[in-house]
RNA sequence: GGCCUCAUCGUCUAACGGUUAGGACAACAGAUUUUCAAUCUGUCAAUCGGAGUUCGAUUCUCCGUGAGGUCACCA
């Protein structure tokens, strides 16, 4: 048999992590065994609908890497796959539901269905449909439609049965009483059907073989399974269905991400600096597992390695320092043309225009220590400027940090000095209180020590400029260390930097001297 | 509240009914180093609770407890 996997999301919103670890995982499956992955639009929600939401996904989704076989955009053999471009073939559907008696007529208005759910809530009952309208003969039926009266159709849960299905993610099977469920409504008074007659119906007719979704749906499989069911399909034809688990959000415990976490956006992690490919492979180990526990995968090389047995059960809390580790380790394994073009990339796209809120945004979630507005857009705008500044040097310059950077935001920070002279330098800190009484000998020495290098920096050897720091240390009793530490606070106006040699060397003689005074 | 699902280190997870319960991230310590990183080594750390089945239970059953999903003419 032909693997058949869809992704069908609604056009009502803009995609978050979990949406590209759903439509992960059902690539892959397709992938892997050869077979198809289709992209489907359920747009039957004409209220919520958004312009340009399915648009943005998919282009999204194409960033990340992956592509579908049919789809909206590209057709294929059972187009159309956008939903209301289908409406015809759920007319015909619903009328062999009701003709079979798998579902009937409800002329209930939603005033009284709103009524009724509120009774039910006051009395502490369970909310569901009271039957009214299942049990109408032929003639009532007839009676209002020709007095105009509008209808919807609900599916016809038949009485004293038990309605179950294998869910093949938590290798369950879960067992309904018809009793426990409501007879959904399946088309819309105004003919849209809603998702549980479009989708069901779509997954059939487009031979899907394996339905993943999200958990949100599980209990109203029954419901799909009644569909199927009165749809003629056999058993045996029926999708396997799975439910994926949901990413939890460890800023509230045990809940999943809200839609405002501007983390959680498809486009958030990117905005912080983070790589597609780390996101993407983090995301493919939330929620599978393979049983040798390896963690680094290509795209290519997940869906060779994806199965559905190490599909889990139960739901992952994202955990941003596996994240950062995940970062850095392709951070790292980019060559540096490439990790500059995915710099420069980075700025052009996300800080030449960074709209007012994403400014807030960033100072808020960032893990980038960037304290206020003011100074994130300083670093703004001198990531801009970074745009039009020799390439060969910024590549010497990033070459130097790659190692030492998480995301495009350390490398932006750490490169900062070698632009700008520090300013307000901060001498008391605890790493130079050691020589705190020496600091104004040991720069004065260090000055005079490098103004006797060669004027042209790249003459400059290791040795030479070594020897020279460690004799001013021994000269003033003073341990090395701590005079490399009084020559980093100098040049760059902190404690942390690249190595001091290089870093001096890519800053140049004159511009060394300058920064060497107390 | 009803129905359904889930439950192993702080986090992600591995373990034909038999392991000193393994790995990764984090944390901590050490090595290396002119700092920070990176790298290497090591340490800490878990089977939610209670019954039962079994020679033997993380694994099977039941009961608790906790967490999640759902209860729309939304998907």
């Amino acid at each position: 048999m032909k693997v058949r996997t869809r992704y069908a999301p609604s056009p009502t919103g803009y995609a978050h992590l979990g949406f590209v670890a759903r439509v992960l995982m059902n690539y892959a499956l397709a992938r892997k065994n050869g077979g198809k992955f289709v992209w489907r639009n359920e747009d039957t929600d004409q209220e919520r609908f958004i312009p340009g939401a399915l648009e943005y996904n998919m282009k999204w989704i194409k960033e990340f890497g992956m592509d579908w076989d049919e789809g909206p955009d590209k057709g294929g053999p059972f187009a159309p796959y956008t939903q209301t471009e289908r409406l015809d073939l759920y007319q015909v559907a619903a009328q062999k539901l009701v003709d079979n008696g798998s579902a009937y007529r409800c002329f209930c208005s939603q005033e009284r269905l709103a009524e009724l759910r509120e009774q039910q809530t006051l009395a502490k009952q369970r909310t569901k449909y009271d039957g009214k309208c299942r049990n109408l003969t032929q003639e009532e039926i007839d009676a209002k439609i020709a007095n105009g009266e509008k209808f919807t159709i609900r599916i016809k849960v038949p009485e004293n049965r038990k309605i179950e299905f294998f869910d093949v993610i938590t290798k369950n099977n879960v067992v309904w009483d018809s009793a426990d469920v409501d007879d959904m409504i399946i088309m819309k008074s105004n003919g849209i059907p809603t998702y549980h007659l479009a989708a069901m119906y779509d997954d059939i007719a487009m031979e899907i073989t394996h339905v993943f979704r999200g958990s949100e749906w599980l209990s109203t499989t029954p419901v799909h399974v009644l569909i199927y069911e009165g749809l003629g399909v056999k058993k045996e034809d029926m999708p396997v269905i799975g439910h994926f688990t949901v990413i939890l959000d460890p800023a509230t415990p045990g809940k999943k991400f809200s839609k405002r976490n501007s983390s959680f956006r498809i486009n958030g992690l990117p905005i912080q600096g983070y790589l597609k490919s780390a996101i993407l492979n983090y995301l493919m180990l939330l929620g599978w597992a393979p049983k040798d526990n390896r963690e680094v995968f290509t795209l290519e090389e997940y869906v060779q390695t994806f199965d559905m047995e190490g599909l889990q059960k139960a739901n992952p809390t994202w955990d941003q320092k596996k994240m950062d580790w995940f970062n850095g380790i392709y951070l790292r394994e980019l060559p540096l043309d490439k990790l500059l073009s995915e710099f420069k990339y980075w700025i052009e796209r996300y800080l030449t225009e960074p709209e007012e809120d994403l400014v807030q945004n960033l100072v808020e979630t960032g893990d980038h220590k960037v304290a206020s507005i003011e100074k994130m857009k300083e670093l703004i705008a001198f990531a801009n400027s970074l745009l039009t500044s020799d390439e060969e040097t910024l590549k010497k310059q990033i070459a130097l940090i790659q190692e030492r950077a998480v995301n495009f935001w350390h490398i932006l920070q750490q490169l900062e000095f070698f632009y700008k002279a520090p300013v307000n330098i901060d001498w008391s800190i605890k790493q130079l209180n050691k020589v705190t009484d020496k600091l104004p000998e040991i720069v004065s020495k260090l000055n005079a020590h490098i103004s006797n290098l060669p004027d042209d920096s790249t003459q400059w050897t290791h040795e030479e400029w070594e020897s020279g720091v460690r004799a001013i240390s021994e000269e003033l009793g003073a341990k090395a260390g701590d005079v490399f530490m009084a020559l980093r606070v100098a040049i760059v106006g902190s404690p942390f930097s690249p190595p001091m040699f290089e870093a001096m060397q890519l800053l140049g003689k004159e511009e060394s001297l300058k920064r060497l005074k107390f």
